[in-house]
DNA sequence: ATAACACGGATAATCGATTATTTGCTCAAT
DNA sequence: ATTGAGCAAATAATCGATTATCCGTGTTAT
């Protein structure tokens, strides 16, 4: 039979809206724009070429994400994050994450075991910094690091937790990037390795508590020492 | 000082487009759609009396709420859940809740005990069903359940967490109101009883454990017997 | 009879322009 | 000097119309 199927997409086939959002999403995650910034609709839409009515969804799908704030009659920024703020995330990322992840280590099949695997093998190859001592993780091992830790999650098998864990840290990476004192430089290699470890051998008791470890660990990290500057929110 | 202030918002006087999400989320969340029905912008821009614009906005955002789905090209559509899909919603909370009740009522202040007082009064002395035995809850007791629910949790003082808890919560009501069979009439009175006194009491073991059945208990209820038509998405 | 193709209506996506609101500034009055 | 009213520019919100895409239907060639 040959190809019944719809064409593999061209890329620049999707929506509009669709590949403003993700370069939107994109620029917010990367850090293009400080905390506060405005996002001006007519600016966006004239630097990327494109109605307005495509920049206002965009948009509008980014205040869903928690990527914006949105004042009525007063237009779209970027949050700033309050230090209490990322605190909040990271206590969230404790509650929920070691719970999901016993259920993940009780039921994850071998495909997942392989996934863990490429996924640990590939965090651990990849550089955390682009360059010496640079106080910012490389994209590549920001990506990596989200893809081991939501692998690990993924044997539960329910969308709903991997949905919840995917808002989480997408929260907190924003909020990490503009923390007082951005990352610590702390190295976690050996963590994640006693993780896919445990993990692997289905130690669920064992695999929870090291997650929980680790979050903390990382939260202090990124806690300690922290002269920040402006809480501007004191919500 | 006089009123500097921006006046407190007379209601008639917010964005369309906000008026619009919420009567359309309403709406969705009362049932007045059924699975699967197409949410056509141009008929409900008639209907309401407004430009294409203002419920394209509305429909984006009640799709990042995941109540609505969206095909490309092909428009919106209220979402068809599965009994699996419903499960997972169980699960999530099952797995969520207890550990953040646990944190409420570890942490909660005399506030957040008279408010928990307060939801629970209101629940008590709310009626179940509209007249007789309906098979659907009426909408006064379906909110107070979800308001004690929210109000049990809301001790833990992380908004991170509740928002986890709004989510499931409103994800988990659209595929009750749709599963095969609908309530089932069980009397939760008891339980929701039992967690307020262990709540108050601060027995935050009690309480979690409490919760786990009670969320089990409906689950199983909703579950059992269940002769569920289409299980549309294999997903 | 069946399958590929072309046409046309319906609807989604996008655009350009209009209306409404906010904000900053000027300037008079105290 | 300070306060407050009153423009004016900037920008958000909304609208009406245009363009692109999908889907059913009818036609034709095998």
């Amino acid at each position: 039979m040959a190809m019944t199927d719809h064409t593999p997409p061209p890329p620049g086939k999707q929506m509009l809206s669709e590949q403003v959002y993700v370069r939107l999403r994109d620029a917010i995650m990367r850090g293009d724009y400080a905390p506060g910034d405005a996002l001006k609709p007519q600016e966006l839409a004239r630097q990327q070429g494109v109605s307005l009515a495509v920049v206002r969804e965009a948009l509008v799908r980014v205040v869903g994400e928690g990527l914006a704030d949105r004042l009525p009659n007063r237009g779209f920024a970027v949050p700033s994050f309050s230090d209490r703020r990322w605190q909040q995330i990271a206590e969230a990322r404790r509650t929920v994450e070691p719970a999901v992840l016993r259920m993940s280590v009780e039921r994850g099949d071998v495909d997942w075991e392989a996934r863990v695997r490429a996924a640990h093998h590939r965090l651990a190859r990849t550089p955390p910094y682009p360059r010496g001592e640079s106080e910012h993780y490389s994209e590549a091992w920001s990506e990596a690091h989200r893809v081991f830790h939501r692998t690990l999650l993924e044997g539960c098998g329910n969308p709903v937790l991997l949905e919840t864990f995917d808002r989480m840290w997408t929260a907190g990476e924003l909020a990490r990037r503009w923390s007082a004192h951005r990352d610590p430089g702390r190295d976690g290699v050996g963590e994640h390795r006693r993780l896919e470890e445990a993990a692997l051998a289905r130690d669920a008791d064992a695999a929870a508590e090291l997650l929980t470890r680790h979050l903390t660990q990382t939260a202090a990290a990124l806690t300690d020492g922290a002269h920040y500057d402006a809480a501007k929110r004191p919500e």
